[in-house]
DNA sequence: GCGAGATTTCAACATTTACTGAAATCTCAG
DNA sequence: CTGAGATTTCAGTAAATGTTGAAATCTCGC
């Protein structure tokens, strides 16, 4: 499609990048972070060295607060961290640069800003109904319906819990998350498995 | 908190099911779904029945535009279908009642809509300085800069691939994922781990 | 093949979400 | 301490996203 003549030397590593910077932040809008705050990781995390708040806001023109609320933000999810130079005022900031360490902190903010009170909501959804299943009595169509509507709930909530136990292991210390995958597909390979 | 009596009977049943529809509404928007999309589907799911374009209009308070743009997405990701009724000129939607095989369609879609994608960029980027590392040459400080950084998009490529290939196993035929989910968690309980 | 009833489409509109820029606040070298 | 330089905050505004409703289209029983 594109028939210009390949970039070489500074100009491709410069376009790289800003490819790069754009399908991350597609990529993390299609997620639910917002596109700046993921372009913003991106440049950081593809440029690989620490930069500062212009250097930010000079590469993907953006004004000054957002660059400062995305790195801000980019710290509380623990995956860009600040970086002093001495001998000069400016904050720097870097990326976490481990892929496996990078997506595990993503997991594990995920898992606490959504999934854990997403749990807790449904049990307490599930308390609404608790009473009505067990005991026996008349079989009305009332009934049968809330123990329909109580299966769902339980399902629901076993896969959550599945979910926030399998996080758990990816998340926890060094290279766990590598070694399941890893051993997963290990272990499937071995079965001769479809294309 | 709420110290308001419990609600029993048809009343409990429906307040749960209002609840899970909210909260539903609430992680699809977390996770770049549009809540109408989600509270549609919460609706379907948590019925439990066939429900037609007017009552999801009706408990939902959602424009029949909507409605029926939501249900055609969600037709679309394949976990809601439609059912005729005979002897009825409408159109009846169910959704998926399996947990498992709904996420197992999620995970399908989303990594079709933009894993892939992402996989493919991924590759172009990184063709655009592939040229640059192998061959010896004078070692200039841009040679060590396009090193680095095709060193992290290998890395990360790596990572999507990961994905990419896990996701497959988890999505393929019946009850893989709940296989692979539940197998990790019991070998890692053998371990006696924390809490 | 007609048409009543149902669904889909889409331009205009509403709501939500993100961004800006300048004022307030913070900070550290001198 | 002071204040120059840096960061943060936030009200106002811009952009993106989601919603409506009515017209166009589809469909199926007759």
């Amino acid at each position: 499609m594109d028939t210009r003549p390949k970039a070489v030397g500074p100009e491709a590593l410069r376009e790289a990048q800003d490819r790069f910077i754009a399908v991350w932040g597609q990529m993390g809008s299609a997620w639910g972070i917002s596109r700046t705050m993921a372009e913003v990781h991106a440049l950081l995390f593809i440029s690989g060295q620490p930069l500062c708040t212009d250097e930010v806001m000079e590469r993907l023109q953006i004004s000054r607060g957002n660059a400062s609320m995305s790195l801000r933000a980019l710290q509380d999810w623990g995956i860009v961290v600040r970086a002093h130079k001495r001998g000069d005022r400016k904050e720097y900031y870097t990326a976490e640069q481990e892929v496996w360490a990078l997506f595990r902190a993503i997991v594990r903010e995920r898992i606490k800003r959504e999934v854990d009170p997403l749990l807790a909501s449904l049990y307490e959804i599930r308390d609404l109904t608790a009473g009505i299943t067990p005991d026996a009595g008349p079989a009305t169509e009332m009934k049968a319906l809330t123990s329909a509507h109580n299966k769902r709930l339980d399902e629901m909530l076993d896969f959550f819990r599945t979910v926030e136990s399998l996080s758990q292991r990816f998340v926890s210390p060094a290279g766990r998350g590598l070694q399941i995958a890893a051993s997963l597909l290990r272990r499937e390979d071995s079965r001769g498995g479809v294309s």
